[in-house]
RNA sequence: GGGGGAUUAGCUCAGUUGGUUAGAGCGCCUGCUUCACACGCAGGAGGCCGACAGUUCGAGUCUGUCAUCUCCCA
């Protein structure tokens, strides 16, 4: 083996091989229990950061782990066709031509879409390959596919028919730079500071009002002025008419409860085109809807002399001009949330237009019902409070988006009826009068219309298919929480609605990945972090390993690149051992690693020494740990685990053990025994860990043999403990366990005394145990090779009682003592041992302050109350113990 | 304004149904080129678990109030 581990390479290699070899494929007819995931398609444009990288690993971590417990597994990837930022990304790219979408025509703008997908759409599919997802690419969708559309078209069909889509003229969100509608979730709201300017109204007839409005400009449109109508102050204004400034119209004083007699003046300006709840006021008050501002938030020509401004421009205008006119009365700095486009940034303009709907509250019920049953559960579960909040307040679903680029509505006016039908394939006329005038409607479909769809769609819907049958529901869906209204909840719905089932079970949702200041990594700020760039510099795996282990369940995250280094850390050290390994089995080595990898132990129970028990019994328990970490979602906890159990067990203490037989060579059969059994633990390691690092297991697998040439670790079955037969045959008790975590605190203790005594590391040394009692003394003289290669002494000298005047510390098992003639500080041992007897008094205190409390003693569970005795039993020995020690330094 | 989350070692965080002496990684200090690994080994220092009150035999953990930070919704 090399001497170092080169990641590069190694990843690209099995990558491939894993794909060529179609091991991220799966079939219904393999049989067997699935266990099925969608992606959560990422944007064709998309380019791989560090949200997707957190997101697919934990993804790949649960697929590879059932995988490798034998479930037919299918992870669907893909990605969606995301219609704004796609278009904008052509038309940009038209831009620098000297080109505008309109000049070069819908059908035109779209194949130069399709080819940009073709060129450039498949970046981040490539990328999640660099990460060692383990997606079933065979099987890769893309929502603009024909069958995804064919879903499409369908499920806009039957909700059309059902009339639980509709078309209406409300005030809905428009970006004027997309130049389309947006849904109220795709309005992201950002605290601002803004302004609130107080302005002067003349009632006709004498008399003034003073509105306060954050949008002067918008007053352009007024068609009202509002007051409550229990409002002392204005009732005698009710119906008088107003002067509206900068323009020669007049409008009505209305009451209306809306208006809250708190807020600035206790007047509002009413411009029902431009403002939702004014919107509402005017359609209970039968207000005039003006409309003054075009699609790209310019002024229109009911702006009168304001038309062609930029409504930014023309808000500086109004307001210099009220000024001018004495009308402004005074400004006021006021914070508040301001809708931004989620796509570009753009400040979100309520318009008035014309748009398509869904009907939801009939679609939330069997969604909530879903989740509120426990058929489908949220981790962390608190999520669930949020995607409730959401269902039970739901609104309508602005569905249609002024862009060429996504699902065309299906709908089509005939010219010469007016009928307007929906149809799932292209109609030659008109069903009712056969016209061949016919036109279909110009706007497309929102992108997470085709998303709601994807855990059946990507299986074949509205097809029949051997997938959906075998495959559907699914059973986890990971994401973000962030996505919980745009995605998570319309899945719900549609599953229900179109598939009369859910689409998945657990909904596993993560945090978000933060700089290491905890802000959101973004490239406005400069301080993302590219997976790529990781991958790059410390592999893939590490990448994986480090985030699975810093994360802990539905936490945000906060990285930087140092953090990385524990992944790669980690991957060097397991490469070091196997290195270990493979050179203490040489060449003509005859243990069979492949039956050894599967349990198949042919161990000679006389020949076990209690290392090689703890190491056994160790390795069982972090089987059953790690795999019960996994089926609770805790991932981290299986990192730190895995992590545990390989540096910590096996390579600090194990292996240095083992170099006991392995390097002396006196006995070949203990030597082969050891091999046995560091290859059997390895080999599970390997496994347990294969999951989290997918790569270097592989890798190593192979390095080691633990199976043929063709076979990959993907597919090894998956760890189990050893049987009762076994844990009895081998001796695999508590009592060995404890006995070697005993055993290794002398051993720390009297190391402490070496580094205490500034003994160098390289310079042997004696010892003295003085056990607890003569058991305990055979016990260790068995072991006192182990002891002298650990403690890097010369001899070891083993008795039963007794106190020496020479520094020592007290363990479980026994004192150890660092014999040095002469050279001993009497005073600072004394005062060490004090200090000990100090600290053991003090805890004695309390196990006695309890076990004198009646109430505790009544109360308590009996095992706890006898915990306690069992203490203050052990604190006293320990104490009389370190007393006797104290007389010995003459204390 | 409504809701969620956080507050534990210098830093980033674990701590699952309350129960021995509160853990990890990084950082820090000391020593070490010890025959897999300096991306390492050995040893060590460092914590009134945000504040106050309550429940309990017992609270980092449960309840309430407050403070600070953060996210979502309006």
């Amino acid at each position: 083996m090399d001497k170092h581990y080169d990641p590069g390479k190694i990843e690209n290699k099995w990558y491939e091989w894993w794909e060529q070899n179609g091991h991220f494929h799966s079939e219904p007819s393999e049989g067997g229990e699935k266990f099925s995931v969608v992606i959560p398609p990422p944007n064709v444009t998309g380019i791989l950061h560090m949200g997707h990288a957190l997101n697919n690993t934990v993804q790949d971590v649960l697929v590879r782990w059932k995988r490798m417990q034998g479930y037919n597994v299918l992870w669907v990837p893909g990605t969606d066709h995301a219609g704004i930022a796609t278009q904008n990304v052509v038309e940009k790219s038209l831009r620098a031509e000297g080109k505008t979408r309109t000049e070069v025509g819908r059908e035109r703008f779209l194949e130069r879409v399709w080819q940009w997908r073709g060129e450039y759409g498949g970046t981040i599919v490539r990328q999640l390959r660099k990460l060692g997802a383990s997606c079933d690419w065979q099987r890769e969708r893309f929502t603009m596919d024909e069958g995804l559309s064919a879903a499409v078209t369908e499920v806009f069909c039957r909700l059309y028919d059902e009339d639980l889509i509709y078309r209406g003229n409300y005030i809905v969100n428009w970006c004027p730079r997309c130049h389309t509608a947006l849904s109220d979730e795709e309005s992201e709201h950002q605290d601002e500071n803004g302004r609130l300017w107080h302005i002067r109204y003349p009632v006709k007839g004498g008399g003034e009002l003073v509105v306060a409005t954050t949008r002067p400009e918008t007053m352009l449109g007024d068609t009202a002025v509002a007051v409550n109508p229990e409002d002392e102050r204005y009732r005698d204004m009710i119906g008088r008419k107003v002067l509206l400034p900068l323009t020669d119209r007049e409008i009505t004083i209305i009451a209306d409860d809306y208006v809250d007699r708190e807020f600035g003046t206790g007047v509002v300006k009413m411009t029902p085109a431009h403002d939702p709840n004014d919107f509402q006021v005017g359609k209970r008050h039968n207000l005039e809807f003006l409309n003054v501002m075009n699609g790209d938030g310019t002024m229109n020509e009911s702006a009168g002399r304001y038309a062609g401004m930029d409504r930014f421009e023309c808000r500086k205008q109004v307001v210099a001009d009220l000024d001018k006119q004495g009308l402004l009365v005074r400004i006021d700095e006021h914070r508040h949330a301001v809708g931004h486009c989620y796509r570009c940034d753009t400040v979100v303009e309520p318009r008035l237009s014309q748009q398509w709907f869904v009907r939801m509250k009939p679609l939330a019920q069997p969604a909530l019902e879903a989740v509120h049953s426990g058929k489908i559960k949220f981790s962390p579960q608190r999520w669930e409070k949020t995607y409730f909040e959401w269902l039970e307040n739901i609104r309508d679903w602005c569905i249609s988006r002024q862009i060429w680029w996504g699902h065309r509505i299906p709908v089509y006016t005939c010219a010469d009826c007016h009928l307007e039908w929906a149809a799932r394939a292209t109609p030659g006329c008109c069903p009712q009068c056969e016209s061949l005038t016919i036109t279909q409607d110009e706007d497309v479909l929102d992108t997470w219309f085709s998303s709601w769809l994807w855990p059946f769609s990507t299986l074949g819907w509205p097809e029949k298919s051997a997938e959906l049958d075998f495959y559907y529901p699914t059973n986890d869906l990971v994401t973000a929480p962030e996505i919980i209204f745009f995605w998570v909840a319309r899945m719900i719905m549609a599953g229900l609605k179109f598939m009369g089932d859910i689409p998945f079970e657990n909904v596993y949702l993560h945090g978000t990945v933060r700089d290491d200041q905890g802000r959101k990594m973004s490239k406005s700020l400069g301080n993302s972090i590219d997976p790529l760039d990781i991958i790059e510099q410390y592999s893939a795996d590490a990448l994986r390993f480090s985030l699975m282990q810093i994360t802990s369940t539905g936490m945000d995250v906060y990285v930087n690149t140092e953090k990385f280094e524990i992944g790669r850390n980690f991957a060097t050290k397991i490469w070091n051992a196997a290195r270990f390994m493979r050179m203490q089995m040489g060449d003509e080595c005859d243990i069979d690693t492949q039956a050894t990898a599967v349990g198949k132990l042919n161990l000679e129970t006389a020949l076990l020494r209690p290392d090689d028990c703890h190491m056994l019994a160790m390795c069982n328990r972090y089987i059953v740990d790690i795999t019960g970490h996994l089926e609770k979602y805790r991932l981290q906890d299986g990192a730190l685990a895995i992590y545990d159990f390989i540096w910590n067990q096996f390579c600090d203490w194990y292996l240095e053990y083992a170099k006991l037989d392995l390097n002396g060579d006196d006995d070949q059969q203990r030597r082969r025994q050891v091999l046995v059994i560091m290859n059997y633990v390895f080999a599970q390691a390997l496994k347990l860990l294969h999951p989290y690092m997918p790569f270097l297991t592989e890798e190593l697998w192979h390095q080691m043999e633990y199976g043929t040439v063709d076979e990959t670790v993907m597919k090894a079955p998956w760890p189990t403990s050893f049987n009762n037969d076994q844990m009895t045959e081998w001796g695999l008790s508590d009592a060995v366990v404890t006995y070697v975590d005993s055993k290794r605190e002398l051993i720390t203790a009297g190391r402490a005394l070496r580094s205490d005594y500034n003994i160098a590391p390289s310079k042997f040394t004696d010892f003295i145990i003085e056990a607890v009692d003569h058991e305990v003394a055979g016990e260790l003289q068995n072991d006192i090779e182990c002891l002298k290669r650990m403690l890097r002494a010369e001899r070891v000298e083993i008795t039963v009682g007794g106190q020496r005047a020479m520094p020592g510390t007290l363990g479980k098992l026994g004192t150890i003592y660092l014999p040095l003639e002469g050279l001993v500080d009497i005073n600072a041992e004394r005062e060490r041992v004090r200090n000990e007897i100090e600290k053991n008094r003090g805890f004695l205190k309390t196990v006695h302050s309890k076990l004198g409390n009646e109430r505790f003693v009544n109360n308590a569970p009996a095992e706890v109350v006898e915990q306690q005795r069992e203490r203050k039993v052990e604190l006293e020995q320990t104490i009389a113990r370190l007393d006797k020690l104290l007389i010995s330094f003459g204390g």
